[in-house]
Formats: structure tokens, C-alpha cells, sequence
DNA sequence: CGTATAGTTGATTAGTATCAACGCTAGTGG
DNA sequence: CCACTAGCGTTGATACTAATCAACTATACG
């Protein structure tokens, strides 16, 4: 079901971040299941596998850095399974994460210059990868292709600005119960239940993707658990139990 | 040059508000101008001439809002003069500019569901605008239009992302010293000086975008030009005296 | 010229960051 | 299988940036 691990030192995280693993492999189940809701959705039978024959698949371990902010856009990605972060940099290393990624979700755009950010995989992932210029080379081919890709660019650049009211407007709380719905909702488009919700990343990387500490995003579980909106079953996992004052709380009806 | 003031009350802002003018004029010369920056750009006399047949033009007064967050997204619009802001407000009014527009700048492009911001002009502002319908169909026929737009989506979303960098990460000044570098640089790009810049907003309109309060944009604004960074000669314009200090300032460098 | 609005400056407060310590969990090796 | 350890997460005390509240000044407009 899965693709055989890639031939890299599991033990050596600068060895495993040196290449790509690059393995041509037959279309897998996995990727079947996400084309549905991936970017070679709506396609028919056949323009999707010449869609196929560009790509190639590789199963990557924890923090695996695919490539970095700057580097040559040459490859677009989507993910098959698991879940990635990509995020931009500053000199002194203060981060900001720009988005968090699941199986179906497509990354890697980048048109004039290089990658605009750096993705790295938050738990071990199954990335698809596609070669720009057979992608080009294909979409003057396929306009249906085309298409939906500039549809998912424009839905990307509205959950950017959906993100930029929250970094720019909300308070830590309010963020923190936007976070959590978002995830929810995502979750269920994947077909997974609304309310246990996966919680892959660390505190830190929330911190980071919300513009806040690892300290204030803990505090404001433990505020959310004690308010009885949340509750943390288990490392990596919450459960939102009251929606509605979740969403409350989302857009400031803060019940202090 | 400028196409003939629309016929609507410029007294009531309400009535100025109902109905976007609905002006068919030929096509004038300062859209011929912006067309080398604008998304018809790159596109033969011909083409050109097909996708000017689509559009229709205006002028329209400061404060005019095109459309609203939510309005069903029917026309895509291009700014051949002027300023206009988008923003996306919350439900107790907090207010995010998503960005500023100036001549050259395409807006309103939403693919599912109705625009995911409201559009308002900063200053009196002529725009182009292009029926979606129409639109849609002449991509289908000339490839090489949806790449622009396409190209200028990925770009959008770059942008976007290096907001969200901003508003997550840096303090009030970074953000002040960032956004009179990338306003300098884009009136570099539409061809006017780098220095003596337009500034036609308001400081609730730059506190709006960088997350912060006008008391604060106004204290940081003042800093600078203790610092020798910037001058105010004007209202409505600054100086860049210092863009070297502004660079190391913007990316946290901070000389106090 | 007078008034309304936008912008500046000052004093105080509040929200989140920072610094610091502690507890828990997961992974490791005996 | 269990003890050990490193890293992650939580909680507390304090500091600091930017928000808020308030007054004043400058600018634009009628």
C-alpha cells in the first residue's frame, strides 16, 4: 500500500535532507484515494495517466526538508499521507509558518523566481512529485489541468488573507479556536470525523503558523480545556466538544 | 485622458455606493500605459483588442466601495490610476487591509464562492473592469491570458505570504521600515521615483494592514524620522533618506 | 475664517513575550 | 521489562511592546 522507504540514512537527518529519493513507481492506492480530492481531480481516465507518467513518489521521514525558501522552483508536490509545514525564515530565525499540509493538498507553485518558502514534513509523509516543465508542457495540453490548479492557487491566496485577518486582528485566543476549526473542517473534508482531530505538529510549530510563543498557545489550551470547549486526549490529538463556543470564540465573542 | 465623471451624487456616499458606472467608452490612453504592467500585458494587438472588447472603464471618487467580502464574484477588475485597499472586516468591525492596489494591479478574482474581501478606493481611482463570463470564455481561447493571470495569482499568494511574515513575526517598526520599502519599490516598478513616494492612504489605513493602531503607526512613523531614515515633506508623501537603514531595520537590526 | 477630521504626543494599561522551573511522555539501553 | 534520559509541554513570575485612553495640534474643506 505504501511505497517501499527510499534508500536514505534514517539516522543521519543531513544525509536524508541531501536528496530527493527519486523513485519511479507504479500509480500507488493511497494517491488513487487522494486524487479525488488532489490537483488531478477532475480529470478523465486517460488525461490523468499522462498526469501519472510525470510523477514520481517518495515516502519521507519526519523533518525532512524537501527543499528551502530560494532554492530553483523545479518540482511541484502533493501529498498523499501524512503532513507537512512550510514556512519562510528571517535572518535571526524568528519563523512564520504559512500553512500546514494534508493528504491531498498540493505545494511547491512558484512561477518567476525560486520557492517562495521552505516545506518540510511535520511526520513521516507520502509526498508525489511532479517535474515543472513536463507540468507546463502538460497543462498547455491539458486546459483542464491548468484550470485546476489556478482555482487552487486562488483558494490558497484566499486562506492567506483568511490568515492575515487572524495574524494581523485576532487575539490569542481567538486564534488558537480559529486553528482548531480550521483543522476540523479540513480534517473532515478528508473524510475523517470533525472532532477527534489529529494534532501532528509541536507546540512550537503552532506557535509559529498562529504568531504567538510555545508558552502562550499552551496556556490557551489549558484556558479552552477549562472552559470546556476542548479537551486533549492524548499527545497529538484534541477533541473539539463545544463547537459553537469554539466559533464563538473564534470571531471575538471572547466569554473572557 | 481621463474618461468623463460617472453619473452618480458624489455628495451621498450611499448613493455613490449603489451601482458600480456602468461606462462603455473606448479604450483610453492610460490603460495602454498600464496594459505593459497590467495582466492583458504580453498579449498581441489582436488579443489585446479582443480583451479590451470585454471591459468597461471608470472613475470612480475616494471612498467608493466596488464590492463587498461575500458580494457574488461577477467582474474582474484591473486599476489603470489611482489607489484602492482591500480589506476583510470581523463582525466587531477590526479591520484587515489585505493590501493596497495601484495602477497595473489586478483585484477580484475569486474562483468558488463571492469575493473573499471588500474593495474600496483610497483616492479618486479609475479602474477597468471585465465581466467573469466573458472573461472565462476568452481564456478558453487564449492560453496565454490565463497563464498571466495565473502567473499573477502565484504572485498575489507569495505576497500574502510574506504579509503573513509581518504580521506574525515583526515588531511595529520592521513592519513601518517593510511597508515604506515595498511601497518605494512598486512605485519604482510603475516607472515613478523610489524616494519621494505617494502615500495616499490614511494611518488607520496603514495600521489596518500592518496590525497595529494609528497611534502606534504615527509614534513609529515620527521615530524614523528622528532616526534620519525618512522625512515627511508632505502630507501624502515620504522621503527615503536612509534605505539602507530601512532594509536593516525592516529585517530586525533594530538600532533601537 | 471656522469647523471637522486626521495626525501627533503623552500617560497608563493590558496582553503577550520572556525567563525560569517543573512534570510528563516517549524513546533508549540495560 | 523497567529505569533512565532527553525533549516537549505546562505552569508561574516578571518584563516589555503595543494598545488604550486622553489631550492637543495641524490640515483640509466649506
Amino acid at each position: 500500500m505504501v511505497v517501499p522507504m527510499p534508500p536514505f540514512d534514517f539516522g543521519d537527518p543531513k544525509a536524508a535532507e541531501r536528496d530527493f529519493p527519486d523513485i519511479q513507481s507504479p500509480p500507488c492506492r493511497t494517491c488513487d484515494v487522494v486524487r479525488e480530492i488532489a490537483f488531478c481531480a477532475d480529470l478523465g481516465g486517460d488525461d490523468f495517466r499522462r498526469l501519472a507518467s510525470v510523477r514520481c513518489h517518495a515516502q519521507l521521514p519526519a523533518g525532512f526538508t524537501i527543499f528551502r525558501e530560494g532554492d530553483a522552483a523545479e518540482h511541484v508536490y502533493s501529498v498523499s499521507r501524512g503532513a507537512m509545514k512550510l514556512y519562510k525564515l528571517m535572518s535571526d530565525g524568528r519563523r512564520q509558518i504559512i500553512g500546514f499540509l494534508f493528504a491531498g493538498d498540493m505545494f511547491g507553485l512558484a512561477f518567476d523566481s525560486g520557492y517562495a518558502y521552505t516545506a518540510e514534513t511535520v511526520i513521516p509523509t507520502q509526498v508525489c512529485r511532479f517535474g515543472y516543465r513536463k507540468l507546463d508542457m502538460l497543462m498547455d495540453e491539458l486546459p483542464q489541468l491548468e484550470r485546476r490548479i489556478f482555482a487552487k492557487a486562488v483558494r490558497d491566496l484566499a486562506a492567506a488573507q483568511e490568515q492575515m485577518l487572524l495574524l494581523g486582528r485576532k487575539t490569542a485566543k481567538e486564534k488558537v479556536a480559529t486553528f482548531l476549526l480550521t483543522l476540523s473542517q479540513r480534517a473532515q473534508q478528508r473524510g475523517l470525523p470533525a472532532s477527534p482531530v489529529g494534532l501532528p505538529m509541536s507546540r512550537a510549530d503552532i506557535a509559529d503558523y498562529l504568531g504567538l510563543t510555545i508558552e502562550t498557545v499552551s496556556r490557551t489550551f489549558t484556558q479552552l480545556r477549562r472552559d470546556g470547549a476542548i479537551e486533549l486526549p492524548a499527545t497529538g490529538h484534541v477533541a473539539l466538544l463545544d463547537v459553537v463556543m469554539l466559533e464563538a470564540l473564534a470571531e471575538g465573542a471572547d466569554c473572557h
